[in-house]
DNA sequence: TTCTTTCGCTACAGACCTGTCTGTAGTGAT
DNA sequence: ATCACTACAGACAGGTCTGTAGCGAAAGAA
């Protein structure tokens, strides 16, 4: 039986890397990239460096590996949660400030994965660098798109506009108390477009 | 002359702590906290590490030091601002927003020193993220003031949001144009605080 | 003078970092 | 059976990290 043999070896194969980017993802966020050391990610993954370097080239590589996954399952809950509001999209904007408020005021919420790597790494050319900067520009974009649903006169404006209030919510988590974060967003986001349709 | 002798070799002492401080800010603001080893902080300034264990009991307390100047820096220039505007609290705060919109859109801008070094160290027990966190209660706190003046029913409720614009502002200096950022702030704080009159 | 302090410089200890290399075992394919 | 591939384990190279110690020079204090 050929046909399975093949399939598990390959199952083998990429199991071995999502569990090292796995554990990658975990101790990143939670203790910063610089501070997690390849041999720690090797220990926890309970693989052996050459398999990891095996998979990813770099420290650097895995680091944007991190970031991808990241922004993949964002933009996962993003969808599951448009996927529920296809026809009112101002249902939609009220729906993803709530699960992003419900997210920030999570116990162990250590700010956006994107923004953090931004500030441990200044050079815009490292890899991890720029997935963070194509999900930004995705977040505007996305958002100019629901601004559009709107019928808003200027949609680009309002899209920044929620671009800053995601963002600042993102980073604001610390002072804030539990449960603020969602009205505060809620409020804030009613009042913009309010005032953008006049 | 034992007074200008003594007041020499003490400016000497505060000098050299000066030039150390003065380089690791730039080094730490610039390439990252962890990016930045003693001993390119020690090169650049021009002293003996000695010298610098001698001002800074441990690397972790340079950091804080780093931060603390960044934190008196920041109020020195809102001090300044907040001078010409003592009889109209809307003024002030446009003038504020100006010159931190102003700042976030230089560029070599890299976000604001309190939160990169947030996002670097997990550990809130770190002495750097004990002034990273009195940086920004002290935020808040000097916008409530700001929105008391206004005469809103809720001026807790106006600083929660203007500290989110804020902070907000200050990670998305990407994605914004040159000059962007002034205009949305002001568009922005001028909407929640008419909304807030209600 | 002599004593003390601080300075810059150099070397060091011990730990950690990334990335490579060697060697061994298992497994599917031919 | 032999080849090709991947897995784990561990040692290693070469560099960097924080923090300490010893050296001589400079300069103020006695």
């Amino acid at each position: 039986m050929p046909k399975t043999e093949k399939r598990s070896d390959a199952q083998g194969h990429a199991e071995v890397r999502e569990r090292i980017l796995d554990t990658a993802c975990t101790l990143f966020y939670q203790r910063g990239v610089r501070a997690v050391g390849v041999d720690l990610v090797v220990e926890k993954a309970g693989v052996a460096k050459t398999s990891l370097y095996r998979h990813f080239r770099t420290k650097d590589d895995l680091i944007a590996a991190f970031l991808a996954r990241e922004d993949a399952d964002f933009w996962a809950t993003w969808d599951r949660v448009a996927g529920q509001h296809s026809l009112d999209a101002a249902a939609e904007l009220d729906a993803h400030l709530e699960w992003i408020g419900e997210r920030v005021g999570r116990p162990n919420y250590r700010g956006c994965p994107q923004i953090n790597v931004a500030a441990e790494f200044p050079d815009i050319d490292h890899p991890a660098r720029k997935v963070a900067a194509a999900h930004k520009r995705q977040m505007r974009q996305r958002l100019k798109a629901i601004a559009e649903r709107l019928g808003l006169a200027r949609p680009d404006e309002l899209a920044g506009q929620l671009s800053l209030l995601i963002n600042g919510a993102f980073v604001s988590s610390q002072i804030f108390e539990t449960g603020e974060a969602t009205p505060l967003l809620h409020r804030m986001s009613h009042t913009l477009i309010e005032a953008s349709r006049t």
